[in-house]
DNA sequence: TAAACTGGTCATATCAGTTGTCCATCAACG
DNA sequence: CGTTGATGGACAACTGATATGACCAGTTTA
């Protein structure tokens, strides 16, 4: 019988994890100065050569800078750095992009479907609310702010469909999306014609789910993530996996 | 901004958790024997007074049971012991043993889609040989070794997508399902004639699937879930949640 | 019935982490 | 421009966790 071989995790690689998916979260953006050792210390409750040593690994590998007397900064081109099992993967198999749409293409349809099927009123509006957020987004110069209005609409369409499975898996996967290891959104949205399609495929999807038409909705749902499918698959004739991933 | 206190976990917890994770896996059963207190430290690489003490944890919690000089055993129930998050979450929610059908029926159908019209000789070949394992079981008269075989060929058609993630999520979804934390399975290979229909019904997915007719996989999978839906709707008619979860 | 194997206990050594202190550098302010 | 405060850098001493090794008590097996 195979048993594994217990490994106890050093204090200092708990801390880096942490600060590393603090940064990754967003918590600390590029450029930022980290808070001293000794408020970061009494924060994270660890004392501070343990956090030192924490704040050297993550130096080492690049995520960090530390200045004599200066404090310590988060570095750029943190993507990259990511440790996520399931990021791993998609960035060992360079195919995992497009396998990771096509799910989502039948995980919307099916959460369009139920959402026109079972949403509230309360669901309908939250819908709506997201919807009136992209539009205002659309209109911005800044896409990355319509991306994230995008991940929210469909994270209340999940809400609404009233499927608790459902919604664990397509948080855990809009998630992923966040950290940005897919793809670099954007891409999809880089060019304003393509960013009015996206509005216009949005736009379908939610018209059908307010209106209770769930197979409509099912449909617009579908042709929406067919359609990144297919600007997915141009991205990549011509692109390296890295300059996409 | 919110800082997590870092806990660093006991090494007497690691071990107990990768006791309890393989206890619970089924790599030890109910009744059974470990391995020596010696053998297992030098198994586990971890020192014996430590695995002792987690030993003792495992005890304290009902799992297992030492008789001094006559070794380790493991205790009955097992299930209500669990402590991952997603089966937390279905037994606070008991509509959550159907959301996870009503998901499965969307994946499954996808999967046998996908699986038809990609899978290779070698994919029909394991699809084959994972269905021909439920018929040789269907003559059994346990039916829980049908229903293992059962998870076996859901396995085999979600690898025959060539859809990592799909594959990654469903694994997941099977993994837990393994657990029964989600409804007695045995309920449902409880009547001959209920596991005939449910013969029946893998029967069209796997003819479907070695045909290479994607479309009628996708029905045939989609038609299986509904029923099993069906029957998790009828049980749950009358039944206290616990009864069946 | 004795030997081997098991669980039970514990002294000692080693290692990881904490506490506390001090030094060097840098930034802000008067 | 000098001083002060805040920052990173370093380390000795201490504490707690874990490992090593040895021995005792109970059970099983040959």
């Amino acid at each position: 019988m195979q048993f594994p071989k217990i490994r106890q995790e050093r204090l200092s690689d708990a801390i880096a994890r942490t600060l590393e998916r603090m940064i990754v979260e967003g918590a600390f953006a590029a450029g930022e100065r980290l808070p001293s050792e000794r408020d970061l210390a009494i924060r994270l409750d660890v004392s501070r050569p343990s956090l030192r040593e924490a704040l050297h690994k993550l130096e080492v590998r690049g995520l960090l800078e530390t200045r004599h007397g200066g404090g310590t900064y988060v570095r750029n081109t943190l993507a990259q750095q990511l440790t996520d099992p399931l990021a791993d993967l998609f960035q060992r198999h360079p195919q995992a992009g497009v396998d990771f749409i096509e799910l989502r293409k039948t995980l919307d349809g099916m959460a369009a479907y139920y959402a026109a099927l079972r949403g509230s009123e309360a669901d309908r509006a939250a819908i709506s609310a997201t919807f009136d957020a992209i539009v205002a987004a659309h209109g911005l110069d800044d896409p990355t702010v319509e991306a994230e209005r995008d991940a929210e609409f469909h994270i209340a369409i999940a809400e609404a469909s009233h499927n608790l499975v459902l919604l664990h898996v397509v948080r855990g996967l809009m998630d992923l999306l966040r950290k940005d290891v897919l793809f670099n959104r954007d891409i999809l949205y880089a060019h304003p014609h393509a960013r009015d399609r996206l509005l216009e495929q949005h736009r379908a999807v939610h018209d059908a789910i307010i209106a209770g038409d769930a197979e409509a909705a099912r449909q617009a749902a579908q042709a929406h993530m067919a359609h990144v499918e297919d600007v997915m698959r141009e991205r990549r004739i011509g692109s390296a996996p890295a300059a996409v991933a």
